[in-house]
DNA sequence: GTAATTGCAAATACTTTGCCACGTA
DNA sequence: TACGTGGCAAAGTATTTGCAATTAC
């Protein structure tokens, strides 16, 4: 489910939580429980959503509130703003990140490749007019096909992405 | 403060309440109102930012929250996620719609031209996909140079922006 | 032992809904 | 008159904060 070479994901988990752990956090079963589960499903989420799954159930969501933004700090996750409601979070992967086409009727969710000018046009912002620290944020939306058919069946306004 | 052509903005608000009293609606004071501001300044805002305007100031926001919604459907109007809080509205133009550059402290604003590429991009995956309806929206966010100087006054966490 | 972490309750921020009075056409 | 609209109260959803108990190192 991820890229990395040689190497298991519970070894990659390990690998992100020993980092965490040189920069001050501890290595409790709540980072570890989620830095597992985001290096699993690599897509971005919304805290109910990494809440939702399994080895989280019991973690109180203010806790992951909490977890998640010292991840953010730590370019470990980014949050990305894929829905009116809530932010979602998903660990950042080597290279470029991803952006996303989104269904606005019931979620779904498709990588797309940003064009490289946007990268260019970052550093040309910062060089121009003395912005520091520029990144972009980019989402198409639209309705999926299976969204697309009229009056088939019922809207899923799903909470959890 | 806007670009069109022999008309004031008062001619261009009414203009716009006129189209929309076509589509149902009516010609309320807090519909002109809110036009008129709309029209006067074009720039993106939370509703608490219109609702601070002095001609809306006696308006209850949720009949804010509910005129936009029409605005929006009506396609009068624009919704854009530029904080991580608040969505921010603006008055439809003429014209490829302005993405922005943001401000991550102050929230300052500045316009953004995007690529035409991201255009062709919206069709490009409408055919491939068989999506429908794509749009797109870009952001750019980092600090301006305001506050880019370290701890030299403040922070401020507007909230209407 | 010390400082980070967690849970719980509560507060805050933003948005939506129900209901009824009122205004526009 | 009839239906869109506006205000008020309340509910709903997402997020943050305070504080005391617990845990990692």
């Amino acid at each position: 489910m991820n890229t990395y070479h040689h190497s298991t994901e519970a070894d990659v988990a390990e690998a992100i939580v020993s980092q965490l752990q040189a920069r001050g956090l501890r290595r409790t079963a709540a980072l570890r429980n989620l830095i597992r589960e985001m290096v699993a499903h690599p897509a971005p989420g919304a805290i109910a959503h990494w809440a939702g799954l399994p080895s989280l159930r019991e973690l109180n969501s203010v806790t992951l509130y909490r977890l998640m933004m010292k991840l953010e700090q730590a370019d470990v996750v980014r949050g990305v703003h894929l829905g009116e409601r809530a932010q979602c979070f998903q660990l950042i992967q080597p290279g470029p990140q991803p952006d996303y086409l989104v269904c606005t009727n019931c979620g779904d969710l498709q990588p797309v490749e940003a064009p490289a000018e946007l990268r260019q046009m970052e550093q040309q912002l910062a060089r121009q007019s003395g912005w520091q620290g520029v990144r972009h944020e980019l989402e198409f939306f639209g309705l999926c096909p299976d969204c697309t058919a009229p009056h088939t069946e019922d809207q899923v306004h799903s909470t959890a992405r």
